[in-house]
DNA sequence: CCTCCCCCCTGCGCGC
DNA sequence: TGCGCGCAGGGGGGAG
């Protein structure tokens, strides 16, 4: 999926078409997602004006009227924005049609995604509440990352993974920091000093911020809301490189591989 | 509380 | 060519 970047460069090509424009229609063609897409929002949505489109952690936000549209990409889900008369293609479950003609396409493949729409202040719905902070944000920062990971054993990657601890780097970008910082995935997360959660920190925002400038990691099935891939892909310093030389010290790439997810790493860079 | 494991779902690339 | 298998960017839930 979509990580951060990908989720950002969706929010960012959405805002300012969506900003101000009432919803005409909601049609939805597979209710089966993550969670069921509730009949409410068949009900509720239409003839809402669209405030924008905001993001918090891989969620996005359509502030509407009343209500606000909580959108998930899953693993597979992209968010397009089309004319009123595209055809449908398969896994597109839902459309929101707009006022100027055109409409916002969810195209999911796997079914990991969401459309929900919630009343009230949105950061109280219980897939928000309990969220870590914005890695982009202030809030995030060595000394942070120091605190939260004391006496924790897990490894390192699955701290930067926990949407309790930081929000928003999934695994592509979580091997890709710790190798910018350094750091071996493996090690457990209390075993990683200050300094060195200092460099991490900032390796996460280096990495999530320099991939939302190249429009995000397109794998297989993202898109932006244009549908053109991102172009982040060949900036990838390890993740799916196994076997092929580090770029820093030449060492070849290692492939570990934990519940069929993969971790990448140089070991002679990260420690 | 923390950590691990499994699951949800479809499609694709690989080896046989 | 066809088939079975493993794997894919997420994340919730339950067992221990």
């Amino acid at each position: 999926m979509p990580e951060l970047p990908e989720v950002e460069a969706t929010r960012r090509g959405l805002d300012p078409s969506v900003r101000g424009r009432r919803v005409t229609a909601v049609r939805v063609r597979e209710r089966r997602l993550r969670w069921p897409v509730p009949e409410r929002l068949e009900r509720e949505l239409p003839g809402t004006v669209l405030a924008g489109a905001e993001r918090r952690a891989k969620y996005l936000l359509l502030p509407a009227g009343p209500g606000t549209v909580l959108v998930h990409l899953g693993m597979s889900g992209s968010l397009r924005r089309l004319p009123d008369d595209t055809p449908i293609g398969p896994h597109d479950h839902v459309d929101l049609a707009l006022d100027d003609g055109h409409l916002l396409r969810l195209r999911d493949p796997r079914r990991f995604g969401a459309v929900m729409w919630v009343t009230g202040d949105p950061s109280l719905d219980p897939r928000l509440a309990h969220l870590g902070p914005e890695p982009l944000s202030e809030a995030f920062d060595g000394a942070y990352l120091h605190a939260v990971s004391r006496g924790r054993r897990a490894r390192v990657k699955s701290l930067l993974m926990d949407g309790t601890v930081v929000v928003g780097v999934g695994n592509i970008y979580a091997s890709e920091a710790l190798f910018a910082a350094g750091v071996h995935p493996h090690r457990a997360a209390g075993r990683v000093g200050r300094e060195r959660c200092d460099r991490l920190a900032a390796a996460v925002k280096e990495v999530l911020a320099a991939a939302i400038e190249h429009g995000g990691t397109t794998l297989r099935d993202y898109a932006g809301i244009d549908g053109r891939p991102g172009g982040n892909a060949v900036r990838l310093a390890v993740y799916g490189r196994s076997g092929e030389p580090c770029l820093r010290c030449g060492a070849s790439v290692r492939l570990t591989r934990r519940d069929a997810r993969a971790t990448y790493h140089c070991p002679g860079c990260q420690r």
